[in-house]
DNA sequence: GCATATGGCTGCAAATTTGCAGGAAGCGCC
DNA sequence: GGCGCTTCCTGCAAATTTGCAGCCATATGC
């Protein structure tokens, strides 16, 4: 039985002809009569006697009523639940790692919920732990692009490196910070290997430690543009632009592609990226 | 929003894939897909998260989820009122002279009825009453064949006619009983007309009444075979077979002509037509 | 590492539903 | 009596839905 033939029943009802059915509903009256004739069929009782010009429903037919007349409640019900949302509404998991989120998201983030009151945004920063393939996040931001997956990959942007060391080079010879080896590909982590440094003494992905022990003034290493903040303006320090910036790449699961509440999302984190690099 | 798109996404719900809701539901796991997304584009609502390989509702679809399973037991509850009835459904109101029901139908009616449970039969024997092209009657048997009409004409049978004359002329001239005018045209009207009697006294279209006068010997009229009964066999009464008999024709609503009840209850009516043409 | 099973998406064809147009019938009004 | 309006049915074409097949990805077991 299709629940939506039971509509038919009710306008007809309500009526009296397939043509004042018809109008109610917006269908052709041709289509009215195939689809009573159809829910009759599927329910095995007549619906409707013709008298007087006029369609009159059954006995049977009034117990049928009494029942679409409460699912029509229902349905009312549900149109409401939608009628309270507005805009796009969802939960949206973001995978990134802890700069990203901190440092580039999460200052953006309190006005672009205060836009969209129907959405929720989640930051996951452990993503070492998210696997993306098991749907255990929506979006991803990563560092670098991974060659396949059931998911869609877009180019969010390119980051600005600097390379800071101490300014004075007298003192104790500094500890150089690098990324651990999982990370070799990112242009971070070839720079520092190609100047082929002494004194490797720090391995971590953790930038705002890097940014904690450069601060110190004793010791080297490469930070994103988003993580420098003050220290570009620190005398005691002198900061090198990278000639290679270093892609960002947006993960998507596939079946959100189209949704609404994604796609605001994603705007909203292009546009994060977009700031930084005219900043 | 289509009501049957909503037994979707409770079934969703239950077996947290798509293939899993497309075997619950035997329909094609591309199917559900498709349909979930339009129940999600109708409401606007976000209703399902994708995690660890399964589909979980969101806030806004249990509180729709509320609503569907409220409406799947008033569905289950229209499937039980059409469970309640076994066999064919429905009152079928019969339009037919008095003859017909009282002689030919009724005596059959009761083991029909029995047969069928789920039916009622009503006789609209006033049928001048009657307008058929108003649906004031499902069926209509009648002794003229209508030139056109918005209903299904078919042939139920031919009735044998006797006509009757005391078998003593002897006394007093007896009365002539003959039909209407309006029934002109039936082959009763024709051959008493073509007998140029005398002392046509009785006009009347209802045969129990030409029954009676000719019961008393004293009355000639013609009557149809269903309406002779003991007549035949008293022997101061001259029966004569007419070499004409009289076609009865059955009428039936257009609307009606594939309606199960209707169908039995013609198949009924044919088969005591038949019965007196073979008894 | 390979084979198998499971899930879901996309493109295309098949199936089904819907709308449109025409026709028939009845009713009311002039 | 003729005309206009309304209702409903039927045939056909258009539109939509559904199923199927192929493909891709992931997980599991051997």
């Amino acid at each position: 039985m299709n629940w939506d033939d039971l509509r038919i029943i009710a306008a007809v009802r309500d009526e009296g002809t397939y043509a004042g059915a018809s109008a109610r509903l917006r269908i052709d009256e041709t289509t009215v009569g195939r689809r009573l004739a159809r829910i009759q069929r599927d329910l095995g009782v007549p619906l409707f006697d013709a008298v007087d010009g006029l369609r009159r429903p059954t006995r049977q037919c009034e117990a049928v009523l009494e029942h679409v007349g409460a699912m029509a409640a229902h349905a009312a019900a549900i149109d409401r639940v939608k009628e309270s949302e507005v805009g796009p509404v969802g939960r949206l998991r973001i995978a990134s790692t802890n700069a990203v989120a901190e440092e580039l998201l999460a200052p953006h983030a309190s006005s672009f919920l205060r836009d969209h009151p129907g959405l929720t945004l989640q930051f996951l920063t452990s993503s070492g732990n998210v696997k993306f393939s098991r749907w255990q996040a929506d979006l991803a931001i990563r560092l670098r692009k991974p060659e396949k997956g059931d998911f869609t990959i877009s180019k969010l942007g390119e980051v600005r490196l600097y390379f800071f060391e101490p300014a004075d080079r007298g003192g104790a010879e500094p500890v150089v910070c690098v990324y651990p080896d999982e990370l070799d590909a990112i242009p971070e982590a070839q720079f520092l290997r190609a100047k082929r440094l002494t004194n490797v003494r720090c391995v971590t992905d953790n930038v705002r430690i890097i940014r904690t022990m450069i601060q110190s003034h004793q010791a080297i290493g490469v930070l994103p543009e988003h993580s420098c903040g003050s220290l570009l303006a620190d005398r005691s320090l002198r900061a090198t632009l990278l000639p290679r910036r270093r892609d960002v790449w947006l993960l998507v699961q596939n079946h959100l592609k189209r949704d609404p509440a994604t796609r605001v999302t994603i705007d909203w984190v292009r546009a994060c990226f977009k700031d930084l690099s005219h900043g």
